[in-house]
DNA sequence: CAACTTGTTGATCGTTTGATCAATAGTAGA
DNA sequence: TCTACTATTGATCAAACGATCAACAAGTTG
């Protein structure tokens, strides 16, 4: 006889019940990936019905949607944080890589894989994985055409080569979410892809 | 009244029927990908009751997994066969990233991309997922090893190279799921990359 | 303190899914 | 021809999903 227990939910503020629902979803979905936002699991998380999260999103799409969108930018915030600091964009570059395919990052990998297999049946999201996508794109040109300004990089196309080094980025990091073990190699092997790419000399990019 | 009309399927041998099936939950995968895989999806094409598919497999899981891995391992063969003929490696890797690039292959691109994500759930896949990869690296780790051997290549880790390349193919077709419209640059803008990991100069692998 | 507003819930609906099983109807062998 | 075998099916189940809505109750206002 050992039936979930919940009383009643403390009654809240709309503003505030919508933050704790969309802070719930970004749990569920760092932990299990956006697949697993239901109605159902993010009502369990904070103990509420489920239709009172439906009662704060008109439907799941959006909601899946704006989850993504949430948790995407926050990791390009913290990631573009980590990084301003450095002199050089080279330098900046080579931290930039080595934190993104240091392999702790799954969680967050694997949300983006399951955005691009999901943006075929949801336009919402299709349309915030586009934006996120160029959102890090336009992170990463800045960093490029710093580096072509200051003399580091050379290259003729430095949007083509942010697209490039995104995808680099995420298709190491998607692999790595079925073959385990070699986490800790994912950094060193782009190093001579990058150099080729930005015309500089090999092992110019780890240097310092 | 219009239901859809089945009389009675005709009556097969088991061999026959079996293979019948996996081909329907090919078609299946390759035009809505293996997360349409179900049942009654794969019943349907071939004008069958949903519990005959049933009869004739386990469970979803290994069906879904075998289906992975047939489309998988034909696409590669029929890659393979594509770039076998050409003169050197140098060739068959610069026709080998062009053919895969050019943005004619986003129905297996989505398999693979719903592969890595379902497989987190689904061990039998996940553990076709790793072979199918392992197959796709050895590829690419001959013609890497070849065209060092000949002296075009230059690297000290060509298993480190394939896989990177590897990678760098995926991620880029991952993307053009939902970012279309760039499917012809894709090519052109690997090329530097790869230029870079393998030690040739710049433009060496698209000439000629 | 009464009336009103509204955050919250249980119940319920319609779908879709994988799975099981007794019953049916072709087919081959004696 | 009769019998044994088995490929195939309809019916059905439980689980999980998004969604809706009348009803309840905790605040707020007068």
């Amino acid at each position: 006889m050992s039936r979930p227990v919940r009383k009643k939910a403390e009654r809240k503020s709309p503003a505030e019940r919508a933050a704790e629902i969309a802070a719930a979803a970004r749990e569920v979905a760092v932990e299990d990936g956006i697949s697993a936002l239901t109605l159902r699991s993010i009502a369990a998380r904070i103990d509420v019905a489920p239709a009172l999260v439906a009662h704060y999103e008109p439907n799941m799409e959006s909601l899946i949607a704006r989850t993504f969108g949430g948790i995407v930018q926050a990791e390009l915030i913290e990631v573009g944080a980590l990084v301003a600091d450095l002199a050089t964009p080279r330098a900046r570059l080579s931290h930039l890589l080595d934190t993104l395919l240091d392999g702790t990052r799954d969680d967050v990998t694997l949300i983006w894989v399951e955005a691009w297999a999901m943006g075929r049946r949801n336009e919402a999201l299709a349309q915030r994985v586009r934006d996120e996508m160029d959102d890090w794109h336009a992170f990463l040109l800045g960093i490029v055409t710093a580096g072509v300004a200051e003399g580091e990089f050379e290259t003729d196309d430095p949007a083509g080569v942010a697209w490039q080094l995104l995808g680099m980025i995420d298709g190491l990091n998607a692999h790595a979410l079925v073959r385990w073990g070699d986490s800790g190699e994912r950094g060193s092997r782009i190093g001579h892809a990058v150099e080729g790419m930005l015309g500089m000399r090999r092992g110019a990019l780890a240097v310092g």
